[in-house]
Parts: structure tokens; C-alpha cells; sequence
DNA sequence: GCAAGGTC
């Protein structure tokens, strides 16, 4: 019989689809490693027939590059020396384990047949499994499986599908892989080096000053803001308004031209209404309309929602779903995919949460005949499905976090299995001494999703009386308004992940930890918005304080911080995190922009731009050597540019941490 | 003492 060795990308996969292939596959523990299994089966493939089978999984990449020993250590070479520097790749101490189980299985086997998922990382994990598997088994004949779910009949197809990896797309990984270290580590040794001793430290530990492909965009989106609202000078302006009353009812008249910045010509215009006396309806309209029900979610999505309604930073609502994945109650949360497949069975996940007390009575809707198909979005990763719950697990089970977190991912999923909301607009607009007017009102007729997700609100306003087109009114009250435009507050976290994901700034997976990195770093601090103290709120002291004085007032209640209230653990009020630069922070990204290059490093262009040309490797447009030697080129002339004027550097660290009263 | 990407 042939033995093949299949390997997945982690061990869910791996027991997932050796139950397909394998029924009840036997599992045998892996020395060194706990959560490893190889799972032992025979299976009939269409392509070799009757064979043995050993399904087991790597945890994610199993190599590691970094430089040669020399050029490891800080002091044996200059930072610019890193652009060129030879450098190694090796299996990481801790994953010796996982290597030296696929070297030994693969020895005895004749087909190595690679599952990880299928997306660029994936590839190129399937590359390291091939490299470990042909150095112990050089004859070993490598293939590939293409499955983007593991439903059954998708992974049975895959079985008998196999392909080749896709070396183009390993050499795209490898690109980056390369141009992150030797760019990471010639800044980062560099500003280290340079600016160091001009930070206070406040304790024995040398703070590294470091230099990253996504850190330093993911803070330059914290300081641009900041900038923006330090700069904000308030412009005032007018309005009109218009208030007729019927049947009872106070109808409040917004001006169709907003706000005009022209005091004058407001006056003008008003005057005008004055004298017509009167206004005529020139349009009314009484439609049906509805507010959509949410998309399957996705990581960002979660970590934007938890972000802004269950009191936890994004970093945390990772952690607690994983947790919460790795404990079985909800589904793989890493993916992209705002789609369900149509052959999946939702029905039977709604079933497992109608013993809830709080979403139960909802999910039993659904059941009996309420349930409606998930709309879908435009994002399929190929690889995992949306977010859902798998299990239902009681309350009392989990910790607070894993609640709130649980308690999101279920009553979203319901949501996205439900009806959207119905509701009647009218509008009626009105001619009044030569301007328009309108009025809106909303009537919720019925709430379906909204019951399920109190994260979104969608309430009745007043109700409209009745207007006839031509019908001529006249108004109670008209005046002229005074305002002025406020300031745009400081960066939220949600804010600061969908600015992340639209510039293409780390991964689903990675973004968090970038947030994280650069709070570790001092470069930001985070506090509570609105609020006076937050958590990890003691950074190098710089810029809290003097963001104050103006301001605060007429943010608009529009921003979303308005969170759901009394439903239950999961529907927090408050409590969104929002960030301020250090002095460092802002001193880091100003210097960098005063050296005058193209572009600055703490723009996200130059991550943007990496992400193309790794396209154009996958697309075969464009080699891996041609591109990491272009960035190379790139990144050295502002690497020699920079040092060449490390003054420009720290003339803006004095600026702002040595003296930041003077500035 | 450095990055970002996987995953446990």
C-alpha cells in the first residue's frame, strides 16, 4: 500500500479532516508537543488508491530567518551593514518537535500531500513542510490539497484533487520575510543607537526604540490625528431653522444647504423667509425601508465591535477568542470571509443556543420558520468560514471576557440569520422664501435582528403629520442659528483598526499586536475616552495634558460611542480606548517626515507598495530578487539619507522629550 | 536588545 503523509497548518485541521477521510482516525501523541496529534487511518484515493495515512499539522511557520551569528549581535557591525548581511534560516527551538515528527513520518512515506490553508502564508508553510520532509526523504513525491472549508463533501473532493504548491506565491512570502528583517533591524539598531541616550528611562531597562514595516504607520495613524486635532482652530457658522406645528405636532425643518459660513448671506437668505410669510410643501413621501441586518463576521470586524462595545481591547478580544476557539465554542476566529458557504448547515448551530435564556426565545423564532439566508459580503479568504458559534456553553462556564466575547459572536450570527428591520420613512420638504426645508421621520414597523443585536440602534422618531404637496403652511417659528465646527477627537481604537485594514497594515491576526507594540514601545498611550484615567495610560509622560483646553464639547452624539444598554454582559457602555502620541511618538514621525524623503517612513504608501509587488511575484510579473533588491535600493538611500542628517532626528527628540515646554 | 507572519 502506498503511505502518504498529509499535513495541515494546526491541529484542528488536521483532526477535522482525518475524521472525513478516516472515520474515526486513531490519534498518537507526538513526543515534546501536546496539542500535535498524528492521526493514523487508511483511506482509498483516487489518485493511489488504497493507502495508509498519517495526518498530522505544523503550528503555524516552522522557520524562522534571521542574520548570521556575527551579525546578530548589536555591537560586531554597523545597522546599514544589515542591508546585505548573510542571513540563515532554521527550525526555532520550539518548534524542533513538530519538525522532527514530519522528518520522521515522511521517511517512511512515499506521498507527502501538504493541507495548510490555502492563502500566501499557508504556501509558504507548505514550502517549509516540503524543505523538512525531502531532507529526510529526498524521493518523497509533494502535493498539495485546494480546500477553502471543511465541510465533508468539499474536503472529499479536495482529497482527490491534489495540486502542486504554488512557488510563486512562496516567493512573495519570502520577499517580505526577508525585507522585514534586514529593514526592521537596520532602523531599529540604528535610532536605537542614535537616540537612546536622549530618552529619560525611567527604569534600568534600555527601552529599544523600534523601526517596523507596520508599527510605524499603524503610529503615524495616532499622531496624524492628533496633529489634526491640536491644529483644529473653530470656524463658526449659521443656519436656518424652521419649526411648523400640526395636528399637535412640533415638525422641526432642517435648511437643505446645512450650514453656510457666510454670515451676511445667511442673513440675506433669512430675511427673505421673513418677509414670504408663508411655505409651501413641494414634496412629501411615505416609502417602506429598512435597516440591512450585519454581515458574517469577520476578525476585523470583531476586533472593531469589541473594541467599541464590550470594554476590551482589541488585543483582548483576540485573546478571549481564541480561547474561546480552542475550547470548541466558536469557530476559527482568524479569517476574512464575510460569506457562509450555501451548503452549510446554520440551522443546526441555531438549534444548539435555543436552551439560552437570553437569546434562546430568538433562536426558537429562527427554527420555526423566522430563519432567513446570511446576506453575504465581498471578502472570501478561501480558506476559513465567518465567525460563528459552534457549541452553545452556559455563562457560568466562562470567565467575563469569554462571555462578552461569546455572547457577541452568538447574538451576532443570529442576527446575521434573521430578517432585517422594517420600518416607513416620510419625508416632506417645503419652499420657504426661496430655500428648502426638509423633515424626516422614521417608523420602526418591525425589529426582527434588532431584538437579537442591541449593538445597533434604529428607533421610531416623532411621527409626521400629514402634508399635502401645495399646501401652504405656516411656520411657528423661524430662526437663525449660530455654530461652530468642533475638533475630530483623538484616534479610537476601532478607528485606528479600520484605518489599519483600508492601508493594508498588518493581518486579521496581526493588527492587535501592532496596536500593542506600539503602546510597549511608549511611542502612544491609550486612556479611556472621555474618562480621566485609562489602562497602560503611563507612557513617557509627553503629550497628556496638553491636548486639553479646547474642545471637548459638541462631538456630535453621531460617533458610535453610544453603546447599546441594558441587554445583558455583552452590551457595555463606554469605555472605548483612544490614543495619544508620546512626545517620542510625535518626534519619531516628525523627523522622520523632516528628512525630506519622497516618502515618509510612517506613511503607509511604502507597506502598500510592498503588498504589489508581492502580488506581482504571485502573478509571475515580478521576481522575488528583483523585488527585494528594488526595496532594498529604496530603503537604503533613506537609511543613508536619515543617518547622514540624524540631527534633523534629533532636533525633534529635543523638541519634544528633552525640553517639551520650549516648543 | 531588532520585524512580521503563522499558531497553542
Amino acid at each position: 500500500m502506498t503511505r502518504i503523509l498529509c499535513v495541515a497548518e494546526k491541529p484542528s485541521i488536521a483532526k477535522a479532516v482525518a475524521n472525513h477521510l478516516g472515520g474515526q482516525a486513531r490519534a498518537e501523541n507526538v513526543r515534546g508537543i501536546q496539542w500535535v496529534k498524528n492521526y493514523k487511518f487508511d483511506y482509498e484515493f483516487q489518485r493511489w488508491g488504497r493507502s495508509t495515512v498519517t495526518f498530522t499539522s505544523v503550528a503555524g511557520h516552522i522557520q524562522n530567518m534571521d542574520f548570521q551569528s556575527r551579525y546578530r549581535k548589536w555591537n560586531e557591525c554597523q545597522p546599514g551593514e544589515l542591508f546585505e548581511a548573510p542571513t540563515q534560516v532554521f527550525v526555532a527551538d520550539d518548534k524542533k518537535p513538530i519538525s522532527d515528527n514530519i522528518a520522521s513520518q515522511a521517511a517512511y512515506a512515499n506521498i507527502l500531500f501538504i493541507w495548510t490553508d490555502c492563502d500566501r502564508e499557508g504556501e509558504h508553510i507548505g514550502s517549509e513542510i516540503r524543505e523538512i520532509a525531502r531532507k529526510a526523504n529526498p524521493n518523497i513525491q509533494v502535493w498539495r490539497a485546494r480546500f477553502s472549508n471543511i465541510e465533508r463533501a468539499h474536503i472529499i473532493q479536495a482529497a482527490a484533487n491534489p495540486i502542486q504548491l504554488d512557488d510563486a506565491q512562496v516567493n512573495a512570502v519570502a520577499a517580505r520575510i526577508e525585507l522585514d528583517l534586514r529593514l526592521g533591524a537596520a532602523f531599529t539598531r540604528m535610532q536605537t543607537l542614535a537616540l537612546q541616550n536622549m530618552i529619560p528611562q525611567r527604569d534600568e531597562v534600555r527601552k529599544v526604540i523600534s523601526y517596523g514595516s507596520c508599527q510605524f504607520p499603524t503610529l503615524g495613524f495616532v499622531v496624524d490625528r492628533y496633529l489634526r486635532v491640536r491644529s483644529f482652530v473653530p470656524e463658526p457658522f449659521w443656519y436656518i431653522k424652521v419649526v411648523h406645528e400640526k395636528d399637535g405636532i412640533s415638525v422641526k425643518f432642517t435648511w437643505r444647504r446645512g450650514h453656510l459660513f457666510d454670515r451676511m448671506a445667511v442673513i440675506i437668505m433669512f430675511e427673505r423667509c421673513l418677509l414670504s410669510k408663508t411655505a409651501k410643501v413641494t414634496k412629501t413621501s411615505k416609502k417602506p425601508t429598512k435597516k440591512w441586518k450585519p454581515l458574517p463576521l469577520t476578525t476585523v470586524e470583531l476586533q472593531k465591535m469589541g473594541s467599541r462595545f464590550l470594554r476590551m481591547t482589541s488585543q483582548d478580544v483576540m485573546t478571549t477568542a481564541e480561547a474561546l476557539y480552542t475550547k470548541g465554542w466558536i469557530s476559527y476566529p482568524r479569517t476574512e470571509t464575510d460569506q457562509f458557504d450555501k451548503g452549510m448547515d446554520l440551522r443546526r448551530l441555531i438549534e444548539r443556543q435555543q436552551q439560552d435564556n437570553r437569546w434562546g426565545g430568538f433562536a426558537q423564532n429562527l427554527m420555526n420558520g423566522g430563519f432567513s439566508q446570511p446576506r453575504n459580503g465581498r471578502n472570501n479568504d478561501k480558506a476559513h468560514p465567518p465567525i460563528h458559534p459552534v457549541n452553545y456553553v452556559a455563562p457560568t462556564q466562562l470567565n467575563d471576557n469569554e462571555k462578552r466575547v461569546y455572547e457577541f459572536v452568538v447574538r451576532r450570527f443570529l442576527a446575521c440569520c434573521s430578517e432585517d428591520a422594517l420600518g416607513e420613512a416620510t419625508d416632506v420638504e417645503i419652499e420657504y422664501g426661496g430655500e428648502n426645508f426638509h423633515a424626516h421621520g422614521l417608523t420602526v414597523i418591525a425589529r426582527n435582528y434588532l431584538d437579537v443585536y442591541p449593538y445597533d440602534k434604529w428607533e421610531s422618531s416623532q411621527n409626521l403629520p400629514a402634508y399635502a404637496v401645495g399646501e401652504i403652511v405656516e411656520p411657528k417659528e423661524a430662526t437663525m442659528e449660530e455654530g461652530k465646527t468642533t475638533p475630530p477627537s483623538y484616534l479610537t481604537e476601532p478607528e485606528l483598526i479600520a484605518l489599519m485594514d483600508a492601508n493594508g497594515i498588518g493581518t486579521d491576526a496581526t493588527m492587535a499586536e501592532h496596536i500593542q507594540k506600539i503602546k510597549d514601545r511608549e511611542y502612544v498611550i491609550a486612556r479611556t475616552k472621555g474618562g480621566a484615567s485609562g489602562n497602560g495610560g503611563e507612557g513617557s509622560g509627553g503629550a497628556r495634558g496638553r491636548g486639553r483646553g479646547r474642545g471637548r464639547a459638541g462631538r456630535g452624539g453621531r460617533g458610535g460611542a453610544a453603546a447599546a444598554q441594558g441587554h445583558g454582559a455583552g452590551a457595555a457602555t463606554g469605555g472605548i480606548q483612544e490614543f495619544i502620541p508620546t512626545t517620542l511618538g510625535i518626534a519619531l514621525i516628525e523627523g522622520y517626515d523632516n528628512v525630506g524623503f519622497e516618502t515618509s517612513l510612517s506613511k503607509p504608501f511604502l507597506r502598500k507598495e510592498m503588498e504589489v509587488q508581492m502580488k506581482a511575484i504571485c502573478e509571475g510579473r515580478s521576481s522575488r530578487n528583483d523585488v527585494v533588491q528594488q526595496n532594498l535600493d529604496q530603503y537604503r538611500a533613506v537609511f543613508i539619507r536619515t543617518t547622514q542628517q540624524i540631527n534633523v532626528l534629533k532636533a525633534a527628540i529635543t523638541k519634544y522629550v528633552v525640553q517639551p515646554n520650549q516648543s
